[in-house]
DNA sequence: ATAGGCCAAAATGTATCCAATTAGAGTTTT
DNA sequence: AAAACTCTAATTGGATACATTTTGGCCTAT
C-alpha cells in the first residue's frame, strides 16, 4: 500500500522545510513542485493543505503558499505551549518506556555531549525528546507537541549556532536530569526537569531579537 | 471580500457539527456537498481538508471522510491537554480584557445559571470561556484550545444532559471564582480555578463510559 | 451454513482546461 | 524624487472528464 501522491509530496517538501532547504518566507509555486514530481497541480495542492495543518506552510487564498514563518512573540508563545505540554506529554510515556529504550536515551544524551556538528546536534537532540515521548500512545496530544517542533525547527537551528559553545554545558545537565528521572520512573521529577530546560531555552531565545530580523 | 467557496462549504459543515446535526462517525460523501452547494467536488474537497485540520473531520486516503470520533482515552486526553493549556492562554488573556468584557463575563455567568435548556448552556459556556480567552493574541495557543473544543463538543453535549441537575450547582460556582479571579486580575488565582474546573469535569466525564459505547 | 473470493456499482483521486485574481513592473502624475 | 495607478504576465481557483480504488453484495466451494 503505496500512501497516496500527496502523501509522498507532503513528505519531500516536510523533510525539506525542516532541513532548512527551504527557509521561511520562502514562496512554494504548486506548478514547480508538480513538474518536479511529475505529477498535475491538484495532487500538490492537497499536499500543501496537509503541510498547512503540520503548520509548516502557509496558505493564502487566490496568493499563493509560503514556508511558516515565526514572528518573535509567536515564537515565545510556541515555547511557553511546550513547557505545558511536554512534561505532561512525558509523564503520560515514562511508565510505558521499556528499558531498552531508556537505554537508548543515555547513549543519545551521550552522543549529544559529544557532537560538535550543529546539524547532528539538532537530529539527535530530536530523536531524543521524542523517544522520551515514544512511550504515550500517539493522539493529539503527540500532534501537537511534534507540530511545535516542526514548526521552530528552524529557530532552534539558528540559536543553536549561537549557544553551542557558551550554554551546551548546561543543556548536558538538564538532559541527564531528565533521564535520570525517567530511568527511576520518577515522573514528577522528569516533568520538573523537562520544565526547566524548555522554560531556559525560551528565556535564553527572547534574549536574541536578532533572530526574527 | 467574500471568503472562498472552501471557507464557506467548511463554515456551514462545522456548524452543522458542531450542533450536532452530522453525528460522530456520520460518512460524509463529496458529491452530496456538492450538489447542496452547488459547487463541483474541488472546493469540497478543500473545506473536508480544512475541517481536517480543524480536528472535526476524519480523512482516509481512496476512502472518505467521516465526522471525527473519539475514544474514551483520547477524550480524557483532551481534557488532560486542556487542565494544562487554558490556565496559561487565561493567564495571557487576562492583562487584556477591558472591563466591559469582564461585565459581559459576570453576565454570561448570571445566565448560564439562569437557563434550564441544554443548548442554550452549552453555546453561552462555550461563549463564556471563548472571550475569557480573547485578551490574548490570536495564535497558536488560541488555535489549539479551539480545536480541543471542536472535537469535544458533541461529548460535553452529552455530558451536559446527564450532569444539567446534579452538578450544575458547582459549576456555577466555579464559573463565580474563575471571574473572581479574572476581576481582580490575579492570573494566578484564575488559572487554578480554571485547572480544577476543567479537572473536576474530566474526571466526572471519566465515570460515564456508557458516552463512549 | 459459513467463509472466501469475485464482480459490479459507487466514491475518491488525478489530469486538463478555462476563468478569476493577484502581484509586479513600468509609467505617469504630483 | 516619491507615490500612485494601470496594465500585463503569471499564478491560483474551479469545473469537467477520466482513471483508480474501495466496498458490499452475490455466488461458489468447502
Amino acid at each position: 500500500m503505496a500512501s497516496s501522491t500527496p502523501s509522498r509530496v507532503a513528505e519531500t517538501l516536510r523533510e525539506e522545510i525542516l532541513s532548512g532547504t527551504l527557509a521561511p518566507g520562502e514562496r512554494i509555486v504548486q506548478e514547480e513542485i508538480a513538474l518536479r514530481f511529475g505529477a498535475s497541480r491538484q495532487p500538490v495542492r492537497d499536499a500543501l493543505r496537509l503541510l498547512e495543518g503540520d503548520g509548516l506552510v502557509t496558505l493564502k487564498a487566490n496568493s499563493g503558499a509560503w514556508v511558516s514563518k515565526l514572528s518573535e512573540s509567536e515564537c515565545v508563545e510556541a515555547y511557553l505551549v511546550r513547557e505545558r505540554l511536554e512534561p505532561l506529554l512525558l509523564s503520560l510515556s515514562i511508565p510505558n518506556l521499556t528499558s531498552a529504550q531508556i537505554e537508548t536515551l543515555k547513549n543519545l544524551v551521550l552522543e549529544i555531549e559529544k557532537t560538535t556538528d550543529i546539524e547532528k546536534f539538532l537530529r539527535l537532540d530530536r530523536e531524543f525528546h521524542l523517544l522520551s515521548y515514544s512511550g504515550a500512545e500517539a493522539g493529539m496530544l503527540r500532534e501537537f507537541v511534534e507540530r511545535i517542533w516542526n514548526t521552530t525547527q528552524h529557530y532552534r537551528r539558528a540559536f543553536a549556532k549561537i549557544n553551542f559553545s557558551t550554554n551546551a554545558e548546561v543543556t548536558h545537565m538538564e538532559h541527564k536530569l531528565i533521564v535520570d528521572g525517567i530511568s527511576r520512573r520518577d515522573s514528577a521529577q522528569a516533568e520538573m526537569a523537562l520544565e526547566g530546560h524548555i522554560r531556559r531555552t525560551r528565556i535564553t531565545l527572547a534574549e536574541h531579537k536578532e533572530l526574527f530580523s
